[in-house]
DNA sequence: TCTGGGGTCCTAGGACCC
DNA sequence: TCTGGGGTCCTAGGACCC
């Protein structure tokens, strides 16, 4: 048997942990640049606000309807997270944490389920102040039904017996399945599989021919074979990426530059954090899809790194050149992507042997770099190239205090 | 004026090899 | 007249997730 647990609203139960006046009000949390919703509490998802609502569009709304409002905050999400997935930890020797707000856990062999995923909730709800739900089945994709049914139920559910998993998933839209997202959900609908119970009645050759391996797997999945193991050790990443929308849009190179620079040198930073060094750079343009009368273009270059790295200097001196190969005149860009692919641990780079670049004193250089921004705040040093005053910078109007991850701004009480 | 950002996995098709 | 077959690697694109 497997669990899945997840904190309720996650972001929004976060902001509200330490912030008692806003138990009970509407609360949104926006994405990075103010841009849109992406998590409300449970006043707010009953008012009617959407997932990934613009905010410009919505803000009379939220101001009329006295909604609290925050910019997304990940210091803070990140150590609620840590917290909460610690508690989890003790109750299970088989676990894997699947995203900042979510985990399965194996519960093989355990006994009297209910009750012990009830102590679980309580447990974690009782020292992390974090609401949490907790699904169980027989695989993980039905321990994301029951989770999702539990939600509606009184925080947990256990669907074990044939009968009770058919009549959960008789009611189960198809569309809440995991794994299945609006492009198959439509299709299925067209032919009348509207429910999880619908879908699993499929013939399997069907499933298979036009959902490929993936559709096959949630099939069985839903059937109670599992195919999805829990993984303890999280693979290593394959690649990292920056982007971001500059908030309005632009054509020209100059400004592009500048972003390029600085999205290269958040990017370089990221892989110095988790210690790798990336062979392969690739750089986006992209356009402004919600602009449907201008005419749009996607450019992406891939760019090798014959040497492994991760300085700053060196990657911007590749994501510039690719950025010269793919910029087309005459188009007004909404937003750049930085990624790295080709990923090593920094202590097994090899030296090309066509190495012209003195690594070691960019590498120097960088790490001061990191040292400096570390104590005097994000982009205090930063390459000529990043340009002067970026207006790429993160909108953050509505930020929260690092309560937990900062002495100055801890919370003082009395 | 404004519409997120960071990931994963799978498939098809092309290039290349022997 | 005939124009292999089996393999690998890479890339682009699609679909999905939180």
């Amino acid at each position: 048997m497997v669990g899945l647990i997840d904190c309720n609203n996650f972001y929004a139960s976060c902001e509200r942990l330490f912030k008692p006046q806003y138990r009970q009000v509407p609360i949104v949390v926006l994405s990075n640049n103010d841009g849109c919703v992406i998590a409300r509490s449970e006043e707010a998802k009953q008012l009617g606000i959407p997932m990934t609502a613009p905010y410009f569009q919505w803000k009379p709304f939220l101001e009329a309807h006295k909604v609290a409002v925050f910019s997304s905050h990940y210091e803070l999400y990140g150590d609620i997270s840590a917290r909460v997935m610690t508690n989890i930890a003790r109750f299970s020797p088989n676990m894997e944490v699947y995203s900042i707000d979510e985990c399965f856990i194996g519960l093989t062999g355990f006994d009297h389920l209910e009750g012990y995923v009830e102590n679980l909730r309580n447990t974690v709800i009782h020292n992390t102040g974090i609401p949490i739900s907790i699904g169980v089945g027989p695989t993980k994709v039905l321990a994301k039904v029951a989770n999702k049914l539990a939600k509606k139920a009184q925080g947990h559910l256990v669907l074990q017996r044939p009968e009770q998993i058919e009549k959960a998933l008789s009611g189960f839209p198809i569309e809440a399945v995991w794994g299945i997202g609006y492009k198959h959900a439509q299709r299925l609908k067209k032919i009348g599989v509207n429910t999880a119970k619908d879908f699993r009645q499929l013939p399997i050759n069907w499933v298979q021919k036009n959902m490929s391996v993936v559709g096959v797997r949630l099939w069985r999945e839903l059937w109670g074979q599992p195919c999805l193991p829990i993984k303890m050790i999280g693979d290593p990443k394959k690649g990292l990426s920056t982007s971001r929308g500059f908030g309005r849009t632009t054509d020209d190179y100059e400004e592009l530059k500048e972003a390029t620079s600085s999205y290269t040198a958040r990017l370089a930073q990221k892989l110095r954090r988790e210690k790798l060094c990336c062979t392969v750079l690739s750089v986006r343009l992209l356009t402004n899809r919600f602009a449907d009368k201008e005419k749009q273009v996607y450019p992406q270059i891939t760019i090798p790194v014959h040497t492994a790295a991760n300085n700053t200097p060196q990657l911007v001196k590749h994501t510039l050149w690719g950025l010269e190969q793919i910029f087309l005149k005459g188009y007004r860009y909404q937003k750049v992507e930085v990624s790295a692919f080709g990923l090593i641990p920094e202590e097994e780079v090899q030296f090309s042997l066509f190495n012209t670049y003195d690594g070691d004193r960019l590498n120097r250089i960088s790490s001061l770099m990191d040292k400096l921004n570390t104590h005097y705040g994000a982009g205090a040093l930063r390459l000529c190239s990043e340009g002067h005053n970026p207006k790429w910078n993160l909108r953050r109007d509505f930020l929260s205090p690092n309560y937990t991850t900062d002495w100055k701004e801890i919370i003082k009480v009395g």
